[in-house]
DNA sequence: TTGTTTTTTCAACAAATGTTCATTAATTAC
DNA sequence: GTAATTAATGAACATTTGTTGAAAAAACAA
């Protein structure tokens, strides 16, 4: 696991600081997904900020270099709690691999879901570029702990795999907002199983070993 | 890792057009990749742009809302050039599912290791949030295609599936550039095919309601 | 070539951005 | 409580941004 710290409920950006920066910190971030929700994030300015929010101009530049920067922290807290919540008692399944992938799936998806607003406000405004990989990299470490105790396919290059796991989920993740959240979370669980354990069906053949077929090539410039 | 560009085939967004245009719509794009591989998208300006393509500041405008719009057109080019590799011929792979998606992943892969530095400088940058849904949207098409005469296990949402597929592969790709293409794109595609034919080892307990898979052991042709 | 069309330039401009600093106000540590 | 810190304010400022219109230059079509 990640060495993260994460024992108070509170965002590590909110808690044991001056008020007054918490209260400054609060108001911008509130007044950036206020006006997140009514016009794009490219067409809302500092001055926007300051003004929703109720402070002086200058107060958001001691905090945030920009707008992105105010942004990516309100993305923090999420990541905080997506973090504790996953680190959620599930020891029970020590070693059962399938019902800890189980665990770990309903936990990701849960947590997407109870902050299902927020992710569909991120995504659909696609404001902040880093997103993604961030939520990636968690789940991706999440992920790894998961397949730790799992024994792989030792052809399988673990760091590739890794991200293929994180980011597939990220693309149902994905698939589930544009649906508007028309899933349950376990649904979206057991699907993800679903992927994992099936394979494809029907003519299995011309596999050789991971080597490329001569007549399948592509031009080569 | 790879340093040719290659720009073999014209963009349609360069092409057929007004040849001052042409001239200056190239000219802020190679601006702008020469830029971004100095600084952080964030602090490049219009100005900056159009004293580096040696063009009036209202030319800019003309062309582009703002320096988003003009890296989006870059990564069009970049879009039309996979979509075309990927329509290369391989109509001799009509039945065999395993030689699709290895021909599929291949191509995928070869297209992006031929615009390596593009690639890696978009991530890099993480200057346009969109970019990583428009190139899944891409592959998603091009695996759904695949996928269409595969006979899929009936429990799959093939919606969902979708999204799996090509924001995985995706991931592969972001681990790929992190890396700085260590690897070949032959075994980038090799892997895929690896992640999808394999499945998890070990205690396979708790899986219910279903009849175990009877030839499930992974790769063992 | 000629005339027509379109792009680009140039200069100017209002508006917004990002910085500054002395002053005021709130919070914390003692 | 008091003193010491630290944040927030207001106002000013230079810079940058996005827009404009007329004049020049370039491309196009015949």
């Amino acid at each position: 696991m990640p060495g993260t710290p994460a024992e108070s409920a509170m965002p590590d950006s909110l808690s044991s600081i001056d008020r007054r920066i918490r209260r400054s910190k609060k108001a911008l971030k509130e007044t950036l997904i206020a006006l997140m929700r009514e016009r794009d994030f490219k067409d809302i300015s500092i001055t926007d900020l300051v003004r929703g929010a109720d402070l002086n101009r200058g107060t958001f530049y001691k905090h945030y270099r920009d707008k992105e920067e105010l942004l990516a922290e309100a993305v923090d807290d999420t990541m905080t709690d997506l973090i504790a919540s996953y680190r959620e008692p599930y020891r029970h399944a020590d070693s059962l691999d399938i019902r800890k992938l189980t665990a770990s799936g309903i936990k990701i998806f849960e947590h997407v879901h109870r902050h299902a607003a927020f992710y569909a406000l991120i995504v659909e405004s696609r404001a902040l570029p880093g997103f993604p990989d961030r939520i990636c990299a968690v789940i991706k470490e999440l992920s790894l702990h998961d397949l730790e105790t799992a024994e792989l396919n030792p052809r399988i290059d673990r760091a590739l795999f890794a991200g293929y796991q994180a980011y597939a989920i990220w693309g149902m993740i994905l698939e589930w907002i544009k649906g508007s959240f028309a899933h349950s979370p376990d649904y979206m669980a057991s699907q993800l199983l679903e992927y994992i354990r099936s394979r494809l069906e029907g003519p299995d053949v011309v596999y050789r070993s991971g080597r490329r077929d001569p007549d399948a090539r592509a031009s080569t410039d």
